[in-house]
DNA sequence: CTACAAGCTACAGTAGGTAGAGGTTCAAGC
DNA sequence: GCTTGAACCTCTACCTACTGTAGCTTGTAG
């Protein structure tokens, strides 16, 4: 049985997230010492891997704890799982997207910059007129 | 002189963010009718404006403090204001590459994917095990 | 048996807002 | 001049996904 801080260090975890994790309901309540510490087994751990590596992909709690419950009825059809990682897919593609728009108009800013006073700043210039920019963040996006 | 409410319409903010930024000292306090609601002129209009649009291109309200305090001498050079623009356009482009990989990662998730049952789930399968999964999310970014 | 690291709970704070309750004011229409 | 109701007011709580602190207790190595 493993204290918090063993889990945490083998799960690249802060002691204080694994808490919020049970308090939210994502990690069962583990069994407790006398004293009222807990003591986690292998599969707090491997469920802890699981929920920390899907966060590293980005997914939400939400939808970690919806692979979770999938995950349970191993008999099941995979349809639903996949769904869910092709919604984080389309996500990601759509911060992406947003954010290429902005590398670029931010470039240009920059490149177009005088770099001399405040009051002919290309930067400040842009920024205080949508119509100076090319990006698209006014429709949509 | 405008309510805040042909404020919010005019700049695209929700009512109640324009009453967030005077809190936190971004708008300033604006004038009173003897009823107690805000009036706000043209410069509130303009600073708004700014503040929104900056917002748009992903600036913190930091950072958009900054640049807006740089914007009231207009005689001094424009490099701090150019430095925050870089800052800014580096951490979008840190962003961007750790979402393409992301990206990657969950492209190859699903196309591995045999679309069978929960158990052999190529999806549940990487998420379960960073081994079997290609991007490099342990190792910093 | 004693230190003290590590555990415990409870609460506050982060960014950048958003939503609602419950009460007041403004302005248009009659 | 009076009524009505949309828009305003303050205050509080909530969102995600944690992180940090205070003050106290427990476990374990030497
Ligand atoms: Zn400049
Ligand atoms: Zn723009
Ligand atoms: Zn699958
Ligand atoms: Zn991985």
């Amino acid at each position: 049985m493993l204290a918090i801080g063993t889990l945490a260090k083998r799960t690249g975890t802060k002691v204080q997230t694994i808490r919020y994790y049970e308090q939210i309901g994502l990690l069962p309540e583990p069994g407790r010492t006398e004293g009222g510490q807990r003591r986690y087994g292998n599969a707090d751990l491997d469920r802890l891997a699981f929920i920390r590596h899907a966060r590293q992909l980005g997914f939400t709690l939400e939808a970690i704890r919806e692979l979770l419950n999938l995950s349970d009825n191993p008999s099941r059809s995979c349809a639903e799982v996949d769904v869910i990682a092709h919604r984080q897919l389309k996500e990601v593609e759509a911060r992406i997207a947003r954010l290429e728009a902005l590398r670029t108009e931010l470039k240009r800013m920059l490149r177009e910059c005088s770099r001399e006073t405040i009051s002919d700043c290309r930067v400040l210039e842009v920024l205080r007129d949508h119509g100076a920019c090319l990006a698209d963040h006014q429709t949509g996006a």
